[in-house]
DNA sequence: TATTGTTATACTCTATAACTATA
DNA sequence: TATAGTTATAGAGTATAACAATA
């Protein structure tokens, strides 16, 4: 025992939960790399869907919808205009004259490493008060809760 | 010198920055957090209002509007709702008539502190992967990123 | 009758523009 | 005349519901 109170201790702050900054920080980011990718006519979607169909998601409009945890009636629009630029193919399954299959061209799969390329080179300005070990520390750890939140990986 | 080829230099992964992993895992937890949110009655929004009060961001809307990066006629419905359910005080600077100054309630500060016990409750789900020191380095370099990107602290 | 994709419609969020009160 | 706040309106993004083709 000791004569002294203990300092107040303070609540925690909602500015110092991970949810709270990764929120924060996410919407941040997600708007700088819209506007970058305004340069390739796209928006944040379509890169999704072009990364699941990278990832080996099943290929099919409604699985896609499911992947991505959005509307079947936004995969039409998505796939409209990535077909429309010629980045994915739409052919339907012969086996199963409903479905529509995608399957990213060529030039998709080029447009995809240019959107790789834009993150890159964003990481670099978003980071660029980390040291290299913090960064990649960073990079892992969040592979680790994408993969826990189900969220496509290549590895 | 030596005799076999270096293995073919993978292109870099979209999944692997940064910016996609904060991107994606952002939305991911904001979705999250607005459903606990739904509970107390609040939006992201309402939340972002008052931590900015709390932060000590000059209290007049139209500087809150400048602070939290939105239209001044979204502070206004935003205030509405926290002065309607009494968290804020909304009072006419008397200096300046035009201007309305709003300042957390203690209702205010007890609601904002059941916000970030929630937040601080979805991070224990969220970051249950990670050991203690993973999860503090984590929580310490977002920190560091978003006083880059000029986002609220209160350290 | 059930399922895939598409189209039509509606809803949520937020911004822009027009307006009021005060300076 | 300029500024703070408010109200009215519009746009982006996405979901839900109705519909067509195929199973």
């Amino acid at each position: 025992m000791n004569d002294v109170n203990p300092p107040p201790a303070q609540p925690p702050l909602l500015t110092d939960s991970v949810v709270f900054r990764l929120g924060t920080l996410g919407s941040v980011v997600t708007a700088r790399y819209t506007e970058a990718l305004a340069e390739l006519g796209l928006k944040p979607k379509h890169v999704g869907l072009m990364v699941a169909l990278d990832s080996g998601a099943p290929p099919s409009q409604l699985e896609l919808a499911r992947t991505m945890a959005v509307a079947p009636s936004l995969v039409v629009s998505l796939a409209d205009h990535l077909e429309q630029i010629g980045a994915v193919d739409r052919v339907r399954d012969p086996a199963d004259r409903r479905r529509q299959v995608l399957a990213l061209t060529g030039a998709g799969r080029a447009l995809l490493a240019e959107c790789a390329a834009l993150a890159h080179r964003l990481d670099a300005e978003v980071t660029a008060a980390l040291g290299d070990s913090e960064r990649e520390a960073l990079r892992r750890t969040l592979g680790v809760l994408g993969v826990q939140a189900g969220l496509p990986t290549r590895d």
